[in-house]
DNA sequence: TTCCATGCAAATCGTTTGCATAAAC
DNA sequence: GTTTATGCAAACGATTTGCATGGAA
C-alpha cells in the first residue's frame, strides 16, 4: 500500500506548474528552490512511480537526459535534434482509423499521447547556415 | 575529408541486413561474428556520422539502449514498452498538411521519418493479465 | 510497531573521449 | 608524409540501488 510522501506531492506540484518538459534533474533543483528537499534518489524514484501510475509521462530524447510531462489534455511533442527543447503540438491523430491500423499491423496498442516527431528548430536552422550550411 | 574504412562498411552492411532495429552492442556483436573486428569505440563513433550523414536513424526508446535502422522506404516506429520491441509500421502521416501544422504551430520543422508511438504488445499484455491486472 | 519512503553514497549502464598506433590517401 | 580512423581503457553522465534511518498508517 502506497503512503503519503510530502516529497512526491512536491515533485507533482513542480510538474504541474511547468510547460517545459523537465529533466529529472530540473525537477530536483526546483523542488529544493521552491519547496523543501529532496534527494535526487527520491527524485528518480517518485517520476518512475508517477509514470508507472499514468499521471505524467516520460519522454525520450536522442543524446540528452528524459524529460517529464504532467498529463493534461492530449497533445503531442516534437524535439528539436540539436538544441533539445521540446514543444507541445495538437492534431487529431486520436482517430481510431489510425489506432486500429498500428493495432493490426504492429500487434501493439498505441498510446496515442506518446507520439513523438523529431526536426530541427528555426533558431537551430539558422545557426546552421550561418556556420556554413551543412 | 573523409576516408574509406572497412569496419564503417561492414557497420553499414549489418544495418542493412537488420530488420530488428538493433542496440549498438548488438551491432558491434554482429560485426564480431560475422565480418571482421571493430571495437565498441569504433561502432559508436561510426554510428553517429552514419546517423549525422542520414543513412541511418536512431530511435531513442524510454529505459533502454537507443536502436538504430538503415533509411529505406517510409515507415514509422511503434515501440513496446515493457519489452522494448520497436516495429514498423506504415501510415501516409507524410501530408503536407501535418507537416506546415506543426511548422507553424512549433517552429520545428519535422522529419516525418522520425515520428514515434509507444504502446504495450499483445504479448506484455497477457503476461500482464496473468500477472493479475493491474 | 510495522512497513513504505527517504537520504546518501556507491554501483551500474550506455556512451564518449584521449592517446598512441595503423590504415588511407 | 599527412591526416583520418582505429583500439583500448579510462572517463563521463544519467540513472539505479543497497542500506541504515525517518515518517506514515
Amino acid at each position: 500500500m502506497e503512503k503519503y510522501s510530502k516529497q512526491r506531492e512536491e515533485i507533482i506540484e513542480v510538474l504541474k506548474e511547468a510547460y517545459d518538459h523537465p529533466t529529472a534533474e530540473q525537477i530536483y533543483e526546483r523542488v529544493r528552490e521552491n519547496k523543501s528537499t529532496s534527494s535526487r534518489g527520491t527524485v528518480y524514484r517518485n517520476l518512475k512511480n508517477l509514470v508507472e501510475k499514468n499521471k505524467i509521462i516520460k519522454i525520450s530524447i536522442p543524446d540528452a537526459p528524459d524529460r517529464y510531462d504532467y498529463i493534461r489534455e492530449d497533445h503531442s511533442h516534437i524535439i528539436c535534434l540539436e538544441c533539445k527543447k521540446v514543444i507541445d503540438f495538437e492534431y487529431n491523430f486520436k482517430n481510431e482509423t489510425l489506432k486500429k491500423l498500428i493495432k493490426s499491423q504492429t500487434e501493439i496498442n498505441p498510446d496515442m499521447k506518446t507520439i513523438t516527431i523529431s526536426g530541427i528548430c528555426k533558431n537551430c536552422q539558422m545557426a546552421n547556415k550561418n556556420k556554413g550550411g551543412k
